[in-house]
RNA sequence: CGGGGUGUGGCGCAGUUGGUAGCGCGUGCGGUUUGGGACCGCAAGGCCGGAGGUUCGAGUCCUCUCACCCCGACCA
C-alpha cells in the first residue's frame, strides 16, 4: 500500500474529547474513528490489526477442535427468560428494541443463552459430544459510562466459545486445554509475559471464573499477584474464604497491579444445562445434563491494551504478529534515482509477500519518520541518495534507536527471513 | 445514576464590560525547500451543539434540551 493511496492520514493533535492513550494514538494514527461515546469505527489500518488478532485467536481455537460459526445480533426474549437474565434488574446493560408487531427483542450483549438453545436442537446423543463452537461477534452493551477508548466500549468485538461435554472429566480436560490455548494466544499477541490467569468472580452461575488479566496501567481491574505460588486473584474476590480455598496463607504477601481483563472463561458444570433443560442420551439410554463451558476474549479490548502497553512518546508500537504492515518503506529526497530505486524495492517486497506501507509522498523526511513512528510499523526502511551511494538502504526497528545499513540487493531476503 | 467540566471552520484553541467571529494545524493553488512533523504568498472553509427567551443588537445574559469528557457507582 502506498501512503498516497491509503485512506486516512495521520494528525498531530488528538481530539479533545479523548483522554485515554489508546484512543488518542489510534485516532491520531488513523486506525479508528469515533462515532459516539464508546463506539468506534475501525478504519483500514485498524481493521487490519483487528483481523490479525482474530486470525491468531482463530488458529488457536481451531487447534482445540472448536468450530467457527456466527450467531445473530437480534435475540428473542424467551431464550433469556429461562435463566432470568432478560430482567433489566439482573442484567442492566441490555439494549432492547421492538419489532414492528411490538415484540420485544434484545440486542446481543452475550450469546450464552441463544447458543445453548440452538445447540440443544442439534445435540441429542453422547455420540454428538464433545462439541465446541466459537464466533467473532459484535457485542452491544448499554454501559452507563463508556471509558478508556476501545478498552471499554458499548460496541465491541469479542470471540466467544462454548463447549459441551458429556461428563466432568471430559469437561475439565477441555477447560484446561482452553486455558493453554489462551496462553498461546496471548504469547503470540506479545503480551504473554504480562498476562495472568486470575481467580475472579463467577457471577450468577459459578463460584469462580478464570480471567486472563494483562498488566496495564489503564486497566480497570486490580489483581493481587502471589508470584511464589503463581496465583493471581482479582480484588473483587479477595476475601478469607476464597484465599483459603486457593491455599493462600496469611504470610503470603501479594503484589497489587492494575490490569485489564483480556479474557474470561467460565466453568458452568451442569448448572446451566439443568436450568435450560439441555440434556442428551448416554450409552445406557439415560438422559444426562451436559457440562458447559464458556470462553471469551475481547478482541478489540486486546487491541486497546496492546496500544496502551507498547506505545511510547512517538506513537504506537505494534508487535510484529499484529502490525498492520511489517515494513514502512520511505524514500528520502525526491531525485529520480531515489524514486525509482524505492519503487523497485517496493515491488520486490510485495512480490515476496511482505506487507509494506510505502511512504511515497513528496514531503520532508521528518514527516515520514514521524508517521512511521506514530503508526508503529515494526521495521522502517529508508532509501536516500546517501544510502544509494553505497548501494544500500537503512533499516531501523521501531523498538530500537539503532540504524543498520544493508545492501539493497540483500534487504528483501533479510526482511523476509526476519518476518517468516 | 450521583458529582464536576466542556461544546466556536476537518482538528486544537482565543473571543475583553453584549456591538453581527479570530489564530495555529490541516486543505487548495503558486514558489523556495528536502535526514526528525520546513518556509513565503494567495485562497477556500464557521452563524458559534440545538430550541426558546431578554435586548435596538447575543458566541457573550437567562431557561430548557442534546452531546461529549472526567471522578464515583456499575462492569453475568
Amino acid at each position: 500500500m502506498k501512503t498516497t493511496q491509503l485512506f486516512t492520514k495521520t494528525r498531530k493533535q488528538a481530539p479533545a474529547d479523548e483522554v485515554s492513550k489508546n484512543a488518542q494514538l489510534l485516532i491520531r494514527a488513523g486506525f479508528i474513528h469515533k462515532e459516539m461515546a464508546g463506539v468506534y469505527t475501525y478504519l483500514p489500518l485498524g481493521l487490519k490489526v483487528v483481523e490479525k488478532i482474530k486470525q491468531i485467536v482463530r488458529e488457536e481455537m481451531n487447534a482445540v477442535s472448536s468450530q467457527e460459526l456466527i450467531m445473530t445480533n437480534l435475540q428473542s426474549s424467551e431464550k433469556w427468560e429461562t435463566t432470568g437474565r432478560w430482567d433489566d434488574k439482573t442484567v442492566d446493560i441490555w439494549f432492547k428494541t421492538r419489532l414492528k408487531d411490538d415484540t420485544e427483542i434484545g440486542l446481543a450483549w452475550s450469546h450464552e443463552e441463544p447458543i445453548v438453545e440452538m445447540l440443544k436442537q442439534h445435540i441429542s446423543s453422547y455420540k454428538d459430544l464433545p462439541v465446541s463452537v466459537y464466533q467473532f461477534q459484535t457485542k452491544l452493551r448499554n454501559e452507563l459510562r463508556a471509558k478508556s477508548g476501545i478498552m471499554r466500549g458499548r460496541e465491541f468485538v469479542m470471540k466467544d466459545m462454548y463447549s459441551i461435554c458429556v461428563d466432568e472429566n471430559q469437561h475439565n480436560d477441555y477447560y484446561n486445554a482452553v486455558i493453554e490455548a489462551y496462553k498461546k494466544v496471548y504469547d503470540r499477541l506479545g503480551i504473554g509475559e504480562d498476562t495472568y490467569v486470575t481467580f475472579a468472580s463467577g457471577g450468577a452461575f459459578t463460584k469462580f471464573s478464570h480471567e486472563f488479566q494483562t498488566v496495564c496501567e489503564a486497566g480497570e481491574d486490580k489483581i493481587h499477584l502471589y508470584k511464589d505460588k503463581k496465583i493471581a486473584v482479582n480484588e473483587e474476590v479477595m476475601n478469607e474464604e476464597s484465599l483459603k480455598s486457593l491455599g493462600i496463607e496469611a504470610h503470603d504477601k501479594p503484589v497489587e497491579v492494575n490490569c485489564s481483563e483480556v479474557g474470561n472463561i467460565f466453568n458452568f458444570g451442569t448448572d446451566k444445562s439443568e436450568q435450560m433443560g439441555f440434556n442428551f442420551t448416554d450409552e445406557n439410554g439415560q438422559k444426562q445434563f451436559a457440562y458447559l463451558g464458556s470462553y471469551g476474549i475481547g478482541i478489540t479490548r486486546v487491541m486497546g491494551v496492546i496500544a496502551e502497553k507498547f506505545s511510547d512518546e512517538n506513537g504506537l508500537v505494534w508487535p510484529q504478529s499484529i502490525a498492520p504492515y511489517q515494513v514502512y518503506l520511505a524514500s528520502v529526497g525526491e531525485s529520480e534515482e531515489v524514486r525509482s530505486a524505492t519503487d523497485k524495492l517496493y515491488e520486490e517486497l510485495m512480490a515476496k509477500g511482505i506487507e509494506v506501507l510505502y511512504d511515497d509522498r513528496d514531503v520532508r523526511p521528518g514527516e515520514k519518520f514521524a508517521d512511521a513512528d506514530l503508526l508503529g510499523i515494526p521495521t522502517r526502511v529508508v532509501v536516500s541518495e546517501k544510502t544509494l551511494a553505497e548501494a544500500s538502504v537503512e533499516l531501523k526497528k521501531r523498538t530500537s534507536k539503532d540504524v543498520s545499513i544493508v545492501k539493497i540487493t540483500e534487504v528483501v531476503d533479510k526482511l523476509y527471513k526476519s518476518i517468516n
